[in-house]
DNA sequence: GCAAGGCATCGACAACTGTCAATGTATTTG
DNA sequence: CAAATACATTGACAGTTGTCGATGCCTTGC
């Protein structure tokens, strides 16, 4: 039987994209605590649960919002993120497979 | 409200390294391949669907069996693949977000 | 207006990853 | 056995990534 048609190239970066920004264990537990938690978490409630410094834990939080699984906001002085509740498709997805 | 508790280092970690697996786009394009077939896919058939070199498409084979993804035989002087039907169940609820 | 605190950005560095060329290992064929 | 073919493994290299320290930007409180 012939090979199917291959995935469109646009189709296959975008997909290979996505899954970088989960290919890490922080970024993972982050979307956990995100998926768990009723309201928006601090950057300094990420800052305590992980043993990292503050820009590393910036730098996570920004792949994530770059890969369209969260976003941010700032009220006063803190920089709140949650699930973005306009997901795309294939994050949401991808999402679910993270055990809540 | 409190924070959830973290998953386990050892989960977020494991999942890490199954999204790590998938976080190319050659390796969407062959499981890809390998879900819309009906058989084994020999190596030389990814061989020349890519255009990379055969020592390349081998390590990526490599990347996916060892993240569970799928497994091979010999066949003569031929190697084939095919996705295996006792994948892990993350691997499993991974690989459904991936379009057919 | 000034100091302090929360966060993002920048620069640097080690570790990892995708790729190729070269080589090694089986298996088939002559 | 010798040559050829299919594939895996090794070594090397450039590009990417996770991490940190230092710095800059805002917002709040004095």
């Amino acid at each position: 039987m012939a090979l199917a048609p291959p995935l469109p190239d646009a189709t296959a970066d975008e997909l290979a994209a996505m899954y970088k920004a989960l290919a890490d264990p922080t970024r993972i537990q982050m979307l956990h605590m995100l998926s768990a938690a009723e309201e928006p978490i601090c950057v300094c409630d990420f800052t305590a649960a992980f043993d990292l410094g503050q820009p590393t834990v910036s730098h996570h939080l920004a792949k994530l919002k770059q890969a369209g699984f969260v976003d941010s906001f700032k009220r006063g002085v803190w920089a709140f993120y949650r699930l973005r509740d306009d997901m795309p498709k294939s994050a949401r997805a991808a999402l679910a497979t993270i055990p809540r």
